[in-house]
DNA sequence: CATGAATGAGCATTCATTCAT
DNA sequence: AATGAATGAATGCTCATTCAT
């Protein structure tokens, strides 16, 4: 029922334990040294793919950015498509872990509907994965390989958790209809949004994110008396 | 009440009133030839646009696949970012017009969102449109003053109309409070995702529309006896 | 004794008779039309030519400039490169011309060259020819028929018959000795720097040309009493 | 009283201390293969600019005539315009330098002249600078800042100089008058000009540039008893 | 391992020249 | 004759990738 491996479309490179550390300490193992650089080069390569897109990254600004020698970069990735997919899948993963994980027995359908939006707030709107999501849908028509592997790993279990937590919650009495059970996407259009609109509008109109989640909520289950 | 001006962000220049056909037939003014060659520069470059993204677009495959040479490009487009914002500009001119008609006085809230939803669906979702409205989600981020158009001349547009007319439901005695007064973006959300989803997972996942608009309203409205 | 023909190079084209016109009098025969334009052409062309040299002048500027559409420069001149040698060799056929009448026999040498000096100043340096002469200089090593033609035709006359005159001075005793015969490009030395100065540096260091040219004579001839 | 600093109108780039070699030597460091290659890329483009003129040199020839890549041309240099800069502001530099070391107290006005003008002849006329000389000429009223680069460390130190020199020449008795003294320019007009003549028509009218630099100082200093 | 100089295919843009109208 | 839209070869510049050090 858990642990279903991540399918992995297309090399994934190794991983680093360390996170990047500016810091040069003196005395570090190369292989501690080497994983750092690593850590570096995605951080830096996610930094430029978020500002610039794909095409208009180039790998000069990464290594810079990473503090890097260009060469180093080939060292680690076979070549600019495995940094970008690389990094797609990988800063997703902590994302998708937890989702196995079956829902609490005793948790109301609706506190746990809101307990996995505001986790989604929290964790990919509120961190850098926020780019990384929309990288996916701005990139993903072009890299096909990505979105299948986007789709199998998250959107797909995602949606089949939804699914099962609103059957439960019908059964439970707590929903009146099929419905939303028929359409779980509904229940995740608005994180969608939130992500498309904020990377677009977000200056001239900022979203009130808390607000239109709670009304998303309110509108999906009924006006709750409190949050 | 209406007629509000599109703002233009930048140059949009000139229309065409013939559609592009292939075909070369032989008698035909300079004019109508020019407009024709325009035409299908424009056809070509929302397709490139479309399938690569801006930067991958090369704009040999564009005159390609216009059949004209590449300098005839810049007959007509100052440069490749004047030829991808005039195209996203222009194709969504049809579609804002209209917008700006009050909705009819008898015809219920309900109704008229539902008649909003399925002109999108036609008129946007179900035509190049629908690749065009990616774009500007896509590549908005690269381009501000076009996701600042967009925002000025639709969205904000759009959003204003959306609320005034649940504000009229809410008069009417249509809609309980105000949770979707305070947040319309919510309305729209399901629109931006299937537009997302239908780029990325249309091919694995294809998504019921028609299902899934009206499942949105009924979770909106409450359950509707007749479609 | 004169009149020798101008050797013609290359390709020369065809001469009008009128001077380009701006005004566009209705009623005007065909040939005369033709003619203006022609005219216009080779003004546009000069002042473009001049402005940013051979390569950089593009025929779309100076058709504009000459109000004519760009094929009609085609109809005038076969390319760019005759337009060009056209305006250098027709701009300096009323200079070559005179050159060919026997010096005034009464005149002392001194002022002879005096006048030609003062004839320099007046008729290229303060004219157009001034840019004309210049971009011989300049476009000359890359238009090895030109520079020829303008050999031949303009500085082997020149230095010829400054050297019959000098001879003619030395016979008379106004002048000392050969050794300005066997230099006579000596006479001219400063006239082509003040042409080359003017280009370059007249912005910040403009030159006193009559002070200058009446110093170089009296530095050939001795001090004259007066100018 | 000298050391006056080169006014650097632009970038100058690095200098490189050897000259660049065509022969592919196996065991070279790294940074002598990259000044070599940079020295290379200099000549190369120096060739090219002398024999097409700035706008008519292509970077592709001046590469393939380097022997090197085309993206090496901008590892050492911004773009076209600097690299044709920096070929001109360096390759005057050695002959800039020298001249702020006051005249030797006891030479004649007339053997320092004499200095300065064999100087000319040898390390400009008889090298490459020559062209590049002329390159200056020529393309200095397309590069504003290149000519005025040229006239506040060249031109207007060597008129000042001259003066100087002439001043202390008149003093001493060996000079008549002030007509030099006032004109300066007229002791480097022969020089411009044998520039502009070499370049023109040394096919079919060499000069006899000793013969015309002794005759110029006869003339401006009176004959000489030896040369 | 790490480096970064070198490479060269790739692309946007320009402009002399042609030719249908 | 005159026009100017169309052409496409030419060219400056970029940037992913390689490899000698």
């Amino acid at each position: 029922m858990s642990k279903t491996p991540v399918h992995t479309a297309g090399p994934v490179g190794k991983t680093s334990t360390e996170r990047a550390g500016a810091a040069k300490r003196p005395r570090r193992k190369r292989a501690e040294q080497s994983a750092a650089r690593r850590d570096a080069i995605v951080a830096a390569a996610l930094a430029e793919f978020c500002e610039r897109g794909y095409a208009a990254t180039r790998l000069d600004d990464v290594a810079k950015r990473a503090g890097v020698a260009k060469g180093t970069i080939y060292l680690n990735f076979r070549d600019k498509e495995a940094l970008f997919q690389e990094i797609v899948v990988t800063m997703m993963v902590p994302v998708i872990a937890p989702m196995d994980a079956p829902p609490p027995q005793e948790m109301p359908t609706r506190l746990i509907v809101e307990a996995f939006a505001h986790k989604f707030i929290r964790e990919v709107y509120g961190t850098e994965r926020r780019h990384v999501l929309r990288l996916i849908m701005t990139e993903g028509p072009r890299f096909p390989s990505l979105a299948e592997h986007y789709y199998r790993n998250v959107v797909e279990r995602a949606v089949g958790r939804m699914r099962a937590l609103l059957e439960r919650g019908l059964a439970r009495g707590e929903i009146a209809d099929r419905t939303l059970i028929d359409h779980p996407q509904l229940v995740v259009a608005p994180m969608m949004m939130i992500i498309i609109w904020g990377a677009l509008f977000e200056r001239y109109a900022p979203l009130d994110i808390e607000g239109l989640v709670k009304a998303h909520l309110d509108i999906l289950f009924g006006k709750a008396r409190a949050s």
